[in-house]
DNA sequence: TAAGTCACTAACAAAAATGTAAGTATGCCC
DNA sequence: GGGCATACTTACATTTTTGTTAGTGACTTA
């Protein structure tokens, strides 16, 4: 499997270089959600409570540099920010949903607990 | 999204389980190049050359233990030792190939080099 | 006047993943 | 007896990723 080389990164296979810009714990999860809406900030805090604002602000501002998320603030008080999906996020959006779905029979064979609900 | 407990680890979601299964540096490799054909340890170091042993030793174990590759160790001097995928191992694929293709495709939207060849 | 809201950022800490170097056993070949 | 081959493992070091805590500005509400 041949090389490839970006922003003084080396990468060996397409795998890695997909992963490198949608892989992590918390980028997935953010283009799932903006797939059909646009969202604040805040909401996606709500939502992803696990994760820190530290981590979130980290994951949006490199989906946002890569082109896969577009970002809008309102000049208001308190401030408001709202994130869309862009075109090349949303080609993202069929391999996040097979991946889902694999984790999804993953969990069945591994009889994985579901805590709660 | 509901949350999952596996081995004392806590998952946020379907896809954080699956990649916590094939995810990392070098599964998505190895179940790749077993796709067809059993493989040598020593094969796959030649081939995965950026590698270290311990690194594929590590990543071969796991895969044996969660059942997607099957190991068989031949008593020979000096030792002989083959890798094959499972049925658990085969339904990864189509999940590589897809995020390999997406891969690609990202590898040239961002216009990557592609050094060697 | 004081406290609250929002969308962050900076400094530091901890944890996880990966890398490096060396060592193991057995037996063949010279 | 010395070196080579294979498939590892162990101890340790470094790098990368994630988490924690505290703070910012401007305006609104109590």
């Amino acid at each position: 499997m041949p090389d490839f080389v970006k922003d003084n990164h080396l990468f060996h296979n397409p795998v890695e270089f997909a992963m490198s810009k949608i892989g992590g714990t918390y980028k997935m999860p953010i283009l799932w959600r903006l797939k059909d809406k646009k969202w604040r900030f805040s909401e996606l805090q709500k939502s992803l409570s696990h994760a820190s604002d530290r981590m979130l602000s980290k994951a949006l501002k490199e989906l946002v540099e890569d082109g896969f998320v577009t970002k809008e603030i309102f000049p208001e008080v308190p401030p408001r920010v709202e994130y869309t999906i862009t075109d090349r996020g949303q080609k993202a959006i069929p391999v996040i949903e097979m991946l889902r779905n694999y984790g999804l029979d993953l969990l069945q064979e591994f009889e994985v607990e579901h805590p709660k609900r």
